[in-house]
DNA sequence: AATTAAAGCAACCGCGCATAA
DNA sequence: TTTATGCGCGGTTGCTTTAAT
């Protein structure tokens, strides 16, 4: 029957966000939580199409997001997650809650790829074409994995796959994580016990404040439309890349504040319910642990005697990402 | 200093799944 | 039960930046 699009390509603009657009995203979905994205651009104003603010939003504008350089243990635990999970970028960046699928699959693709190839090369293996990647098979998974589409499962069916899913993500975490015995909190920074919430909101200043930044600089770089989402993710990511997690809530708001003189950033740096997801990753990181320290202290637990007990029971299965 | 090639990244596209009507 | 619609995912493209010559 052929399915129609998805929003009318009529009028609807494409390319590279401007900071405007953003600011307008971001206090609707301040306002209104994120969902309904189809009725984003038409409240809005937006002249976009409804996915393109979705994924705006979850690959960029989203609190919580980390950016920039890799950890080697994100490197390290994406490594074995690809392998165990094939190319589910969404299941391997629900490991990594501060990472976005499109993060992960771009730095697979341009990072993790060509560097396991030469090490495969290096150990005289030839590594296939995808490289590495080839998801061990078996691994539970079963389904097509390594790009197979995923056959249709019925939802116990999932839900299983999902179990085994995380079983075996547990075992190559513990085998990535005791690659390296002597990399304590080398690459883990050591997280400021930041009062509970602070964290979305830093982490969502930040974000605001960031594009803030880039938009306000007067003459920076490429001047505002040019500089846009671009400017602010692409050349500057790396300038402003801040340690992470180090406590950068207070510095965070109060540079949106002044960079925003108020408005939008402000309020999305002192509205409380951020959305939905913003709750999720409060909670998620509730005083804003790292995935990685849960992760580790969950897979390091061997005191954990519960068996099985752990992640799979504590999540409800179908989105472990709910875990952290 | 100018040009070209390579790398990196944001965003788009199309498909499949879930679900409400 | 069927159909229509929205959402999410993975693959791919194209623009921008950086490095090499």
């Amino acid at each position: 029957m052929g399915r129609p699009p998805c929003c009318d390509k009529v009028g609807v603009k494409k390319g590279p966000w401007t900071p405007e657009e953003d600011l307008m995203l971001v206090s609707y979905v301040q306002e209104h939580g994120p969902g309904n994205w189809r009725a984003v651009p038409t409240n809005t104003g937006l002249m976009r199409c409804s996915k393109s603010c979705r994924l705006r939003w979850t690959n960029y504008l989203r609190p919580g997001i980390k950016r920039g350089n890799f950890t080697d243990q994100e490197e390290k635990l994406i490594v074995h997650l690809q392998a165990l999970l094939g190319n589910r970028w969404a299941a391997i960046a629900s490991y990594l809650p501060e990472r976005t699928d499109n993060d992960i699959k771009n730095y697979w693709n341009t990072h993790l790829k060509k560097k396991l190839k030469k090490m495969q090369a290096g150990e005289g293996g030839g590594a296939d074409e995808d490289g590495v990647g080839t998801p061990s098979e078996g691994a539970g998974a079963g389904a097509g994995v390594g790009g197979e589409k995923r056959p249709a499962a019925p939802k116990g069916q999932w839900e299983r796959r999902l179990q085994t899913d995380i079983h075996t993500a547990r075992q190559a975490l513990r085998d990535a994580l005791s690659l390296e015995p002597s990399t304590p909190a080398k690459e883990a920074p050591p997280l400021p016990t930041t009062p509970a919430g602070s964290a979305t909101y830093a982490s969502s200043a930040e974000n605001i404040a960031r594009l803030l930044e880039g938009w306000m600089r007067p003459g920076g770089g490429k001047g505002p439309e040019a500089s846009g989402s671009t400017s602010t993710t692409g050349t500057t990511t790396q300038q402003q890349q801040r340690p992470q997690c180090s406590g950068e809530g207070g510095a965070a708001s109060a540079s949106a504040s002044q960079a925003s003189g108020g408005g939008a950033a402000a309020a999305a740096a002192q509205t409380p319910e951020c959305s939905t997801e913003t709750s999720k990753m409060a909670g998620a990181g509730a005083g804003a642990p790292p995935a990685f320290s849960m992760l580790e202290s969950w897979l390091l637990d061997d005191g954990m005697g519960h068996g099985e007990v752990g992640l799979i029971d504590v999540v409800p299965l179908g989105d472990p990402s709910e875990f952290f």
